[in-house]
DNA sequence: ATAGACTATTTGTTAACTGCAAATAGATAA
DNA sequence: TTATCTATTTGCAGTTAACAAATAGTCTAT
């Protein structure tokens, strides 16, 4: 037996389908608030007007987010004086080092968003030259021991 | 003491530089052997090329995505026959469903690219309409306990 | 030879992010 | 009272990746 090379952990989607790429949550939270102060909730709605109402995402993430943001004193809290139609919503505002971070982070998503758009041109360009008229050019083929 | 709201597990880049997003390296794997077989080693450093120069990747995290593909049928390996300046290579070549399966991540990272754009298109739209000659208008202000 | 440098693969450990499920709780309507 | 809606909180488990280090083969210089 070959010394078994390390299992991935876990099996990934074993139905097959990609998931997407992660850590928009925390970005996503911060633009919002960059907007107005909020709370956990309407949060949660407002991730949908941003263009994540195909990816929806779970509240509990959302609040998670928030205390990592107040803990690291970029937001702050207060408990709204009355208004809902439920327990006590607790408000959230960008503090000024919140700010800051959040224009961090845009500056990261550039990045990653021209890293993206490269990596597809690449595909792109790739699948364009090679127009496989049948024949999949990437397998081994027969006698391929070189 | 209120019911201390859950800690994030850690506490995140305590130096307060964001993290990129994450999960390229599959997708990257999967496109460097779209473009032909290839060992991990040598993806290591395919990966420079694809854009990934700024952001290194860790070895191991090859290695691992790797086994992972093979055990998902996405990738077949052999040893190489000899001619190498160490080891004996591993080299992987794409099978038909992985084929498939770039083909799936591809048209995610197209969604993922497209909500990028809309996402700080959306921050530069706010910024420009609120070019804050001075004040902050997203903080709480004195009696805010709105 | 043998020590060091380089190539190449493998493994262990831990932190971090997220989804799913469910508990809790106030307010309001049937 | 029960049900429903709003809203927050917590537990848990699965997935991803960084960091560190072990292993091992080959080649060059001493």
């Amino acid at each position: 037996m070959p010394p078994c090379r390390a299992r991935y952990r876990g099996d990934g989607w074993a139905g097959g389908r990609p998931g997407r790429i992660r850590r928009f949550i925390e970005p996503a939270v911060l633009l919002l608030l960059h907007q107005g102060p909020a709370h956990g909730y309407g949060l949660a709605e407002g991730l949908q007007a941003l263009g994540l109402g195909d990816y929806p995402v779970d509240v509990s993430a959302i609040y998670r987010a928030l205390y990592h943001l107040e803990a690291l004193g970029m937001v702050t809290s207060r408990v709204e004086a009355e208004g809902s139609a439920g327990p006590p919503r607790r408000i959230y505002a960008l503090t000024e080092a919140g700010d800051a971070y959040l224009r961090a982070w845009i500056e990261d998503l550039r990045a990653t968003e021209r890293l993206l758009r490269q990596f597809l041109e690449a595909y792109d360009a790739h699948t364009r030259s090679h127009n496989e008229p049948d024949g999949s050019p990437t397998r081994f083929s027969e006698g391929d021991a070189r």
